[in-house]
RNA sequence: CGGGGAGUAGCGCAGCUUGGUUAGCGCGCCUGCUUUGGGAGCAGGAGGUCGCGGGUUCAAAUCCCGCCUCCCCGACCA
């Protein structure tokens, strides 16, 4: 029963048998429910426009419903399933030392603005005035509450380490939401916190994090890789994502099969094939009409991707201390067979915002757009691959409509202000530990970890004084997973054509009783005692007591995807007692009434 | 923010091009009878500001303008 034993049995779905108890516990869930008092309906057919087949069940099953982009309302079924991937998370993260808290969503924007956040976030932090026209904002996430918190509660090494965790709602105005719950505007995370006295505390927390998302993800039946990541505005000096595998991921994964190495495209290295040495020759200009991509132009000029230069202008806008923006006209330059990755190009300029220069921008720095190269320039700062510096006679624009030139070599005809790794790893590139091929997958992040170190400990002022007596800051480190995410994954990987088949420990209810006729038939006497004796148990059941149609309950069954499902009809009793199936099974067999329980228990003890 | 698509009953859709009875169909819902182990049958019924606002017209779901919302692709994504 996936750690979820239970003594006594709190709320139950008939509403009339705790007449006494006034001292339940607070989160008591419900064991047992009645469908004829579910709310929520089963849908024949899903609503336009759903994507992928997780999804859809979910809204199907009646599980959650959209309320707006990227708005979900969680009704029984799912606020269930919620609870029990809640309830693993605590297990967990208690584990390993953490406490819960619960921090608030609206957030003065001071706080925001003393990390700086404030400034460095766009739109996806939503701002709003409360009635005294104070700016608040609604949170994205805790760091800045925790950190303030420590700066209050922290004063010496001894109140060290701490891990505080919470399940909260978190609100991000993306601009874009798609896929259902996999990314959302408004989700439940779990967010934990850090505190330690230097980096090996860290580094020790950190570790206890990754081990214990291995073991949250796997109890939830949920395949997931972890690879290293980029830090992005979190700063900080290591993170990894637990990454769920599936085309409808909307990040791009590095994995080497033989080795292990697992990144981010973001932050992924690898080897590329490097060019053969040769005589340097001399430039030579040649005429090019209308061959404004590397497509076209090694097409025309019959030449391999990778004897070409190609050319990306980029604006990388930074704020200032004072908040005045600050524009850098980034010239970038990689070899013509590579494609230029952003986010290692954004982190070499230390976490700048970068979008496309704009063609009177390309014209200011002398370039010209479809024919560019670094030779001849006027401005803008050129940022070259190592690849494209170790290519000889590469063909590169001339900065002039409709010629490009031949033979060009980088040192000897232009000179970059850097050098660095900016390309994006491919398919087959060289694994950069061990060489071996590399392949890319899509994943979805379900989960990641961040070690921040002293960032927001400085921001806030968050220090303790050490045994000598000296302050020192916080080191903190930072850790999610999306509830919701969570279990939208967890519907993605578990299902078939019929409907959701959830595992045991992610599932609304363990076991769907079936009772044909309904509840005032011939056979539903047993039933109800049935349903009575599973209650009894722990054992959470949901009942489908509504006397439809045999073909719909079971539709629904199959649907909503329950691990066990019995049944009592006249049929099952007449045979000897009540049909039992696994929802992952095909065929039935008969149960004899006294022996239901212990085979319910060995059935779903066989289902982990 | 750029490109594409869509808003008509709870859900899925037709009608719109070419304006004109009372706006239709399937599923679901309500009532009755029959039926009952894989999304029943018959009969009767309820349910609609045709996304919102303006305009054209004798007349607008249909044509024009503006706005809103949702979906898909891209930019974006601690």
């Amino acid at each position: 029963m996936a750690g979820r034993a239970r003594g006594n049995s709190g709320v139950h779905g008939d509403g009339a048998r705790h007449p006494s108890s006034f001292c339940q516990q607070v989160h008591e869930e419900a064991v047992a429910v009645r469908m004829s008092r579910l709310f929520g309906e089963t849908l024949r057919e899903a609503p336009a426009g759903i994507e992928s087949p997780g999804h859809q069940f979910l809204l199907r099953a009646g599980y959650v419903r959209q309320l707006g982009q990227g708005i979900f309302s969680y009704l029984p079924l799912g606020w269930q399933a919620m609870m029990h991937i809640e309830q693993i998370l605590r297990e967990e993260l208690t584990a390993i030392g953490g406490v819960e808290v619960s921090l608030p969503v609206v957030h003065p924007a001071e706080l925001w603005q003393q990390s700086g956040r404030y400034q460095k976030i766009g739109a996806e932090l939503t701002r709003f005035q409360d009635r005294r026209d104070r700016d608040m904002v609604l949170a994205m996430t805790h760091e800045e509450v925790v950190a303030s918190l420590a700066a209050g509660e922290i004063s010496s090494y001894r109140q060290l380490p701490r891990l505080v965790f919470q399940i909260q709602i978190k609100w991000r105005d993306d601009p874009r939401p798609r896929a259902g719950m996999i990314r959302a505007r408004e989700f439940t995370m779990k967010d934990s916190y850090s505190l330690d006295l230097d980096e090996a505390g860290l580094d020790t927390q950190y570790r206890a994090h990754y081990e214990a998302y291995f073991k949250i993800f796997t109890r939830c039946g949920l395949p997931v890789v972890a690879v290293g990541a980029d830090v992005g505005i979190m700063g900080g000096s290591g993170a990894h994502e637990f990454m769920y595998l599936t085309p409808l991921g909307e990040d791009t994964l590095v994995l080497c099969d033989s080795c292990g190495y697992a990144q981010n495209r973001q932050v992924a290295t690898s080897r590329k094939a490097a060019a053969e040495p040769e005589e340097l020759r001399e430039v030579c200009r040649v005429e090019t009409p209308h061959a404004t991509t590397i497509e076209e132009l090694a097409a025309l000029l019959e030449v391999a991707r990778a004897r070409t230069a190609k050319i990306v202008f980029l604006a990388a806008e930074h704020r200032s201390e004072d908040g005045h923006p600050v524009l850098r006209l980034i010239v970038a330059v990689v070899r013509g067979d590579t494609d230029l990755n952003e986010a290692k190009l954004a982190n070499l300029l230390g976490g700048a915002e970068l979008r496309p220069m704009t063609l009177d921008e390309i014209s200011a720095i002398g370039a010209t757009a479809g024919f560019a190269s670094p030779i001849g320039l006027t401005g803008g700062e050129v940022i070259a691959d190592e690849l494209v510096m170790s290519s000889p006679n590469l063909v590169a624009g001339a900065n002039e409509e409709g010629w490009h030139l031949l033979d060009t070599n980088a040192g000897r005809d232009w000179r970059p202000e850097v050098v660095a790794d900016i390309v994006a790893a491919d398919d087959g590139d060289g694994c950069s530990v061990c060489g071996s091929p590399l392949r890319t997958e899509r994943g979805v992040e379900v989960g990641n970890i961040f070690k921040l170190g002293t960032r927001f400990a400085d921001a806030f002022g968050a220090t303790y004084l050490d045994p000598d007596g000296n302050a020192k800051p916080i080191v903190m480190g930072s850790y999610g997973i999306g509830v919701g995410r969570l279990l939208a994954c967890i519907a993605e990987e578990h299902h078939d054509e019929r409907g959701l088949r959830l595992p045991v420990s992610i599932a609304p209810y363990p076991v769907h009783l079936t009772v044909l006729r309904g509840a005032d038939s011939a056979a539903g006497e047993v039933a109800e005692r049935v349903y009575g004796l599973i209650e009894a148990t722990g054992i959470g059941v949901l009942f489908d007591d509504r006397g439809e149609r045999p073909g719909v309950q079971f539709a629904d069954a199959d649907l909503i995807g329950l691990p066990l499902r019995l049944t009592v009809s006249e049929r099952s009793l007449k045979a000897g007692g009540i049909e039992l199936k696994r929802r992952d099974a095909a065929e039935a067999r008969i149960v004899a009434e006294g022996a239901l329980v212990s085979e319910v228990r060995a059935e779903l003890d066989a289902c982990e």
